[in-house]
RNA sequence: GCCCCCAUGGUGUAGCGGUCAGCACGCGAGCCUUUCACGCUCGUAGGGAGAGUUCGAGUCUCUCUGGGGGUGCCA
């Protein structure tokens, strides 16, 4: 166990495909981990598979990381690079008698296998063959027959595995290439890391690790925390394939930086002074790996948006309108910027996502906004008042003298009165007439933005369809 | 099959042998209110089962059950 040393932790994703909300938020333990310890947070691209790997999904990695606000140290490490380093380690195995070369093929492994046995596993056939080097032949480590390997965690106390039930499974696959776990105990050794810290799905290949590492005289191990999966509602890993878990497509879709990393910082853990929503200062301050849970957690999107909703609420009025526009401008007609810095704060407690906020104010920004056809029916044909209303309401509005909210709502009171009407009753029939909706927001303001020539003829619009 | 991990309301969690089992999301009700939201108040619902240890167990031990992960020439 490594002891008094500076911590060094690291993030290490295979570029296989989309970065994912399970490896965000593996990357952001790391990070705060290392952060909160005055210690260095490593980036390293497990490029190893050369079949799945792809540059591309390297950059929505970090630039998932960068949308986070996790920011690495030193430069990024790539296992594609370091191949010759593995090899060599695998030399120094196989020199050691700690690994053999096998030229099973997985079929002939397959047909050696009993017909009632279970699928899986090697059985040793080229263990004492003595086989040399050959470009089809794949290196495998000689697991020990007897003993245990025991798995030091600091999240899950710790986990003996038996030997014997481990395969002497392949470190280098045919053609010279060097397997993840090789790979993966060679440049944890190189960049010193200190804490392995990654998801529970690797915790039953550690022994692997451990075994290799020891055959390696690589001293003192690294501290491992398994983090418990992300799974859905019905429990299972988060996959790509059924669950909605690509990091970018979060932000697409209208959720803050700020709101996601608080909400992935809180599967698994939480503070120690019980407040959740924090900063991330506090959340480097606070995190301890020993108060992480071991449990699985569900990806609870009620809960982001929740999250998302408060920290929307947070933002200043500017800084609103300027992560808003970019959702609102390719939706709408004719978008104006000054309009828009004007009206957006009437939608920012109204929103959960800034994706929804065209829906909210689209019609300030459109000629001819689309009627609700339910909303027609309930605010304006259901009443036998709303005619009268909104003719009167359009002749009043044509010439007051005052166009701004409170005079405006002062003076749509009193129409209202004349009839008995509370306000709420009386701004409905004029809200879906302007706005083609019974729910928007704060309709006076929405007036006083959208101008006096603009609202009256709307009125009248809607009173033409009405008599139609 | 074998190995390993996990188990508090619907969800995320707090709890470290004695608590009216706390908080947050969700859900419900009310208040506020120009609609809708926001905000505020109140409410709803919980320690998988069975043994054991103990004066006392969600908390410790064991068994079972359930769930998950691994078992690849993927990572």
């Amino acid at each position: 166990m490594v002891t008094n040393v500076p911590v060094r932790a690291r993030f290490c994703p295979s570029p296989t495909g989309p970065f994912h909300v399970g490896g965000a938020r593996t990357a952001l333990f790391n990070w705060l981990f290392a952060r909160g310890n005055d210690g260095k947070f490593l980036l390293r691209n497990e490029d190893t598979d050369p079949v799945r790997s792809e540059e591309r999904w390297l950059e929505g990695i970090l630039e998932g990381m960068r949308w986070l606000g996790l920011d690495w140290d030193e430069d990024i490490v790539h296992q594609s690079r370091r191949r010759d380093a593995h090899l060599a380690a695998s030399h120094r195995l196989l020199d050691s008698g700690h690994a053999y070369w096998c030229d099973c093929t997985p079929e002939a492994i397959a047909a050696r296998r009993p017909a009632d046995a279970q699928p899986g596993g090697y059985d040793g056939f080229c263990r004492d063959r003595g086989l040399g080097p050959a470009d089809d032949r794949v290196v495998r480590f000689r697991v020990p027959d007897d003993g245990t390997t025991t798995v030091v965690d600091i999240v899950r106390d710790e986990a003996t595995f038996e030997n014997a039930t481990i395969d002497d499974f392949v470190i280098v696959r045919r053609g010279a290439s060097p397997m993840f776990v090789l790979a993966n105990v060679v440049d944890d050794d190189f960049q010193q890391v200190t804490h392995v810290i990654r998801g529970e799905e690797h915790l039953s290949t550690t022994p692997k690790y451990l075994l290799l590492r020891h055959a390696l005289g690589m001293g003192d191990d690294p501290v491992f925390a398994h983090l418990s999966l992300l799974v859905n509602e019905k429990r299972q890993k988060l996959s790509k394939r059924r669950d909605k878990v690509q990091l970018l497509q979060y932000r697409e879709e209208g959720y803050l930086a700020e709101a996601m990393r608080n909400y992935l910082a809180l599967l698994g853990w939480s503070p120690r002074d019980g407040e959740e929503i924090t900063t991330v200062e506090k959340m480097i301050d606070q995190f301890r790996l020993e108060d992480v849970s071991r449990a699985p957690a569900f990806f609870d999107e009620q809960k982001l948006q929740h999250f998302n909703a408060h920290y929307i609420r947070e933002l200043s009025p500017e800084a609103f309108a300027a992560a808003a526009r970019p959702f609102v401008e390719p939706k709408v007609e004719r978008f104006d910027a000054e309009l828009f810095a004007e009206v957006a704060p009437l939608a920012q407690t109204r929103v959960k996502l800034l994706s929804e906020v065209p829906d909210l104010l689209g019609f300030l920004f459109t000629d001819d906004p689309p009627m609700e056809p339910a909303s027609w029916d309930k605010a304006i044909v259901s009443n036998d008042w709303s005619r009268d209303l909104l003719s009167e309401a359009a002749s009043e509005y044509a010439s007051f003298p005052r166009w701004s909210a409170d005079p405006l709502k002062d003076l749509t009171a009193s129409l209202g009165e004349r009839r008995g009407l509370k306000l709420g009753k009386t701004q409905a029939p004029i809200r879906v007439a302007v706005t083609g909706n019974t729910v928007g927001p704060p309709l006076f303001e929405s007036l006083e933005a959208l101008g006096r020539d603009v609202t009256v003829e709307r009125l009248r619009r809607a009173l033409e369809r009405i008599g139609a």
